[in-house]
DNA sequence: CTGAAAGCGCTTACAG
DNA sequence: CTGAAAGCGCTTACAG
């Protein structure tokens, strides 16, 4: 008859077996270092008096490490569970933290991190951080000690792990140059300083490349524009603040609905979610896509590709790049600044 | 001169102050246990000496709270963060916990929980169990004094968050039957004991309806059939493992490669998911919907709302019942079973 | 192979 | 308003 005591611990079980605490803790965590017939007696009496192992909270205390790693997200969690590339990301860092016996713990830089959150973050070994700061402040909070990686930006010093978004962009220009359009746009995101949905003017400040990846993406394509003899300053550009249909939706229905003869005939869109925005407002409008209108995207989501027309794009490897970002935090590689390839994919949307 | 220790703590801290520690936790923690003057104190020495506040690993140990909680999900990582559905329940918890200094621990089921991960576990305050558990193992190691709470399927004795699908089937179903088909197909996700993707026979047994909300939602469209005259056993089945669009396409294509007179009109899918993907393959094949074929899906996911035709389905709120799970597990709300309403959606796909 | 003991860094009654 | 002290539940040298 075991009183059903409100909660059971390490010292407890020890006392009742009669030996060490430090046999009952062997016994779950060394099995070498004790005999198998002792290990076999604690195991089962702990089975039995339902003790289910040593206590994570005092375990990460005492050891120093809690097997958790913090994936800060620069955007909201909203955005970031259901946007197709950071939700890839997130797979490939679960994957290998999963393999590795770790687990994931979701932070938003978003949120002006109370206190709270922040403290909590506490509890994790090591942090991923992804994507564009709004504030250097979590960033600050985040125990300074402790290995950290950025994914899609840099931080000083840091390791960090990334794409070669000026050569994409560049690539992507030059394909869809190589048929001469009429009239060209760009669809640009977070690119300035203060939110702006709409077109860019010329006294808005834009950005860091420091801070956003999208100046990498649009010197590419300035760069595909003057090697074609276009000027640069002489292409309008739409800034969209986030990368959802319904942020998107409005700016992509305003070029649409210019007059013929001051539409694009060629979008360039920094991500394939506007791209794909700009493929159904198109259809809606009774545009033919890529006749009337075509489309370039960047990401290779798989959306862009199950849906008719395909898209053309660039692909990145989000999956990969949370491979390596989780890989470099658990000290499996060696921590860097790594760049991933990306690959061009000519769909039906620019031919 | 401060030498730069490895690590500063709230011992050392006190000791540099010349206070207790008890004044220095009471500092970070209870601004109304000490004078404005000392807090002050010791909140800029803290700032100067590096002092990041409290160390959250033994503060959980002290107070036995962590302020984690975590989300055990049915399916992988992979698929959770990539599924619409499953992504927006993340949201919603996500919110909710954010909100009130929380943070969201991920977990899968579906690894066989290697120690490790479980250990982990036990670092969390609460746990919120989504779908279909492919083994109570992992279940059985989650430290049994803890709140739980589980979401769209049942455990014994705890709270539960779900939806009225067998109501909300019936309701599509006889919407779709008000124009009567020549031929109905049945997709069902998850129905068999033992995998299959494709069409379900006779002799394969079914998982009972507390491990899937499949059986509920079967039983919805059966009734209908009855209502309507039609024999349930004489409606074919086909059934689909994973709820993807690489998964479903080969089960769908064999469905709509049948011959004329043997491909269903009327196609009624548990998913929207399977139901876009249905959609995108008889494109293909120049099936016109809902001319050539009807379709209907469940879940009203914004990409089945985006694009043409719209899908005809039943809208269900999985944000939301990620809140309301987040709130019980959080105590803000009483822990019991609770019901979310759903809404039948009339698309162009089934008009 | 086993056990006694120190200590991880905090928080919280409690006494003053 | 402030401080001395106990203790959260473990793990890990270390001695036997």
């Amino acid at each position: 008859m075991t009183p059903p005591s409100r909660h059971i611990t390490l010292k407890d079980l020890a006392r009742e077996l009669g030996v060490s605490t430090a046999s009952v803790s062997n016994a779950f965590n060394r099995p070498d270092q004790l005999s198998p017939r002792l290990r076999e007696r604690i195991l089962s009496e702990a089975q039995r008096l339902g003790y289910q192992g040593p206590d994570a909270r005092a375990r990460t205390l005492r050891t120093g490490r809690s097997r958790i790693i913090a994936v800060v997200l620069a955007e909201t969690l909203t955005y970031s569970l259901n946007d197709a590339v950071s939700s890839e990301l997130l797979t490939g860092i679960a994957e290998v933290l999963d393999d590795h016996g770790h687990t994931l713990l979701l932070l938003s830089g978003r949120q002006p991190g109370s206190r709270q959150t922040s403290g909590t973050a506490s509890m994790a070994d090591g942090f991923i951080v992804y994507g564009l700061m709004p504030s250097a402040m979590l960033l600050n909070e985040l125990p300074s000690q402790r290995p950290l990686v950025a994914v899609d930006f840099n931080i000083d010093g840091q390791p960090m792990v990334h794409i070669d978004n000026e050569p994409a962009s560049h690539d992507i220009a030059c394909h869809a140059l190589a048929t001469p359009p009429r009239r060209i746009g760009v669809l640009t995101l977070r690119l300035t300083e203060t939110p702006c949905n709409g077109r860019v003017t010329e006294e808005q400040p834009w950005l860091t490349a420091e801070r956003t990846i999208t100046r990498a993406r649009l010197d590419g394509f300035h760069r595909a524009f003057a090697e074609h003899g276009i000027d640069p300053a002489s292409v309008p550009v739409w800034n969209i603040e986030e990368n959802t249909h319904d942020v998107c939706a409005p700016v992509i229905a305003s070029i649409l609905d210019l007059p013929d003869d001051e539409r694009p005939d060629l979008l360039l869109c920094m991500s394939d979610r506007i791209a794909l925005t700009a493929l159904t407002l198109a259809e809606q409008r009774g545009l033919r896509v890529p006749e009337d209108l075509r489309l370039t995207g960047f990401d290779g989501i798989a959306e862009g590709q199950y849906r008719a027309p395909r898209l053309t794009t660039i692909r990145q490897d989000s999956v990969e790049k949370g491979r390596v970002a989780a890989r470099m935090i658990l000290g499996l590689e060696a921590p860097r600044a790594q760049l991933l390839r990306t690959e061009l994919i000519v769909g039906d949307s620019c031919p």
